[in-house]
DNA sequence: CTGAAAGCGCTAACAG
DNA sequence: CTGTTAGCGCTTTCAG
């Protein structure tokens, strides 16, 4: 910077000035402006923004943690994300959860020795203690994503889980005249397997149905898990004729099984699942699921975390409900 | 760490020193590494990075571009690259190419300003140019992944293509007796549609069939490219009996067009592709596919970088191919 | 073995 | 409208 202010005949400072036009109020003259960009562009010279953060205290840069990269529910989420990351001339710091708690504590320990401006994570082993004691010591904002955190900064983005998964089952039922359903939830009840069970257990209810407790299996979110499930529903005596999994990588692995075993979906089960992944498309017989907007959910999330950043919104943590509807492909049938 | 130190009772470049013992060659009781340790904890005190950086001019960040989140195959490759840097402490930027020149020349300008200290990408509109100018201005090592870079400061990791399609269309000839074959490739001759194109061209002409211009179709990297590929494909007057894809989101649409349109995969078309991502084997039938070790060239491409980082190796940039092997699942049968 | 002090490249008062 | 100056939090000589 020094060069570029020897090269234009100006103090360093000013060159800082017309750099940051926007934050600083003091007029510069046109000329002056010219040879700086002038010199810039000779010299090729471009900020540090190392310096710059040490100085101002702003990094730049915001971190978005994703349960799993593997899960194409995170893709159009994140695409989005950075999208508008970079309208704000922000870059992002990925990091993948896998899942893990201790990739969740070493994610939120790297955010604050970095640092990053705000975060948009999808936290599904962090306690709310672990995110308060974060919060107290780095005032570093927050959005979670689809969990069910409860914290008074915290702005949450998801929460349909349980009013769709009622819907869908109740669909089922109404609908398509489903009266024996399987439900592969997730294990350990980490997010967002309670919400979706408990919409599921409403619906069965309010149907007057009962359920069975083999017909509910909590498995992880990967094809794997749908698979183990199916696996223990099928030896049930008497197996259901619908499943409604809480994730579609777990729906396809579920399927899976069922066709390699001989039975034919949907003729012999129905399957429905939640979150409409591209996956759900290439599948055959295609999956009927509970889809979301992705995009703009990625859209969303990063536009409320700016609010915080840029201090458009103080106060309390907000909750926002995304919008979903039902895709009806092929394979769920009438009972 | 000046709390730290006053804490502790001593100066703060003790502190600094026990923090970065490794570095300083300078031995320091046991007492009062005990004390400050203490003094650390008491505090929940956390090195500043940005500080750090601006002193060392290190920023601990490597940066990761990958073509396209949105394909499997960048996902093993970006989780082991992020697992390895882990091992280093270092935290990674990844950013999103989506094949779009604009980003690509923006994530290096990115690089520049942040800057990292380390760079994986796969490039593919950037020209050898592009990159010998960030080269020369950053000096921050680059590794490129799959592509077809020239350049004396870049390590490559990749280039089987021009073998592995032409061992795999060979293979379609002689073991599979296929003798009118379709390639789908790679729109605009990106990476790394023309080492594979070639690979085909080098087996059919050695094989003496010839190529019919109407069977080479180049489209992008999707179902979609896939499937306008194969639209074109099936209304040559003669068509194809297999068709090789360059990639196996394009090999799926491909099916799925000819499927839609009353075809049986492989009883009218056999169908191969490239890369064994998890879609392969979702899809019905499954794909039979060339397949590298997605996670295995991830941890190496991290490795190679590091070893510049670190200053282990200089001098010319290197070449690595990476294994590859032949997938044979449903979706090729002989003719 | 430990402390003092310089300075990484920048921004933002403050002073003209 | 522009220049001078004081740090941001750390590492690393240089002295002791």
């Amino acid at each position: 910077m020094d060069d570029v202010a020897r090269l234009a005949g100006v103090s360093q400072s000013t060159v800082s000035r017309v750099l940051n036009e926007t934050s600083s109020s003091v007029p510069i003259s046109e000329e002056t402006k010219q040879k700086i960009f002038n010199a810039i562009e000779e010299l090729g010279y471009e900020p540090n923004l190392i310096a710059r953060s040490l100085r101002t205290q702003r990094t730049q840069m915001i971190g978005i943690m994703i349960g799993d990269i593997t899960n194409a529910f995170y893709h159009p989420i994140v695409r989005a994300a950075q999208d508008v990351a970079r309208l704000f001339d922000y870059d992002v710091l990925i990091s993948n959860g896998d899942h893990l708690y201790e990739n969740e504590k070493r994610f939120l320990q790297t955010m604050l020795r970095r640092p990053v401006d705000g975060i948009i994570m999808s936290p599904h082993h962090l306690t709310t203690e672990d995110l308060d004691r974060f919060i107290k010591r780095s005032h570093i904002p927050i959005v979670a994503l689809g969990a069910q955190v409860e914290h008074p900064m915290i702005d949450v983005v998801g929460s349909t889980s349980e009013p769709a998964t009622y819907e869908a089952v109740t669909w089922l039922i109404r609908e398509k005249g489903h009266r024996r359903i399987g439900f592969i939830g997730v294990a350990e009840d980490m997010p967002p397997g309670p919400p979706r069970l408990s919409g599921y257990s409403r619906a069965m209810t309010d149907a007057g149905l009962t359920i069975e407790p083999g017909f509910i299996q909590k498995v992880e979110f990967t094809q794997e898990g749908g698979q183990r499930a199916m696996s223990i529903i099928l030896q049930q005596p008497n197996p259901p004729t619908a499943i409604f999994a809480c994730n579609c990588l777990a729906a396809i692995g579920a399927m899976m099984v069922a066709q390699d075993s001989g039975y034919r979906i949907p003729e012999d089960f129905s399957v429905m699942s939640f979150d409409d992944i591209p996956e759900a498309s290439i599948v055959r017989p295609r999956l009927t699921t509970v889809a979301r907007d992705l995009p703009s959910i990625g859209h969303q999330v990063a536009e409320i975390l700016f609010e915080r950043i840029e201090g458009k919104i103080t106060g309390p943590g907000r909750l926002f409900r995304s919008e979903w509807e039902l895709i009806e492909r092929e394979s769920v049938r009438t009972q």
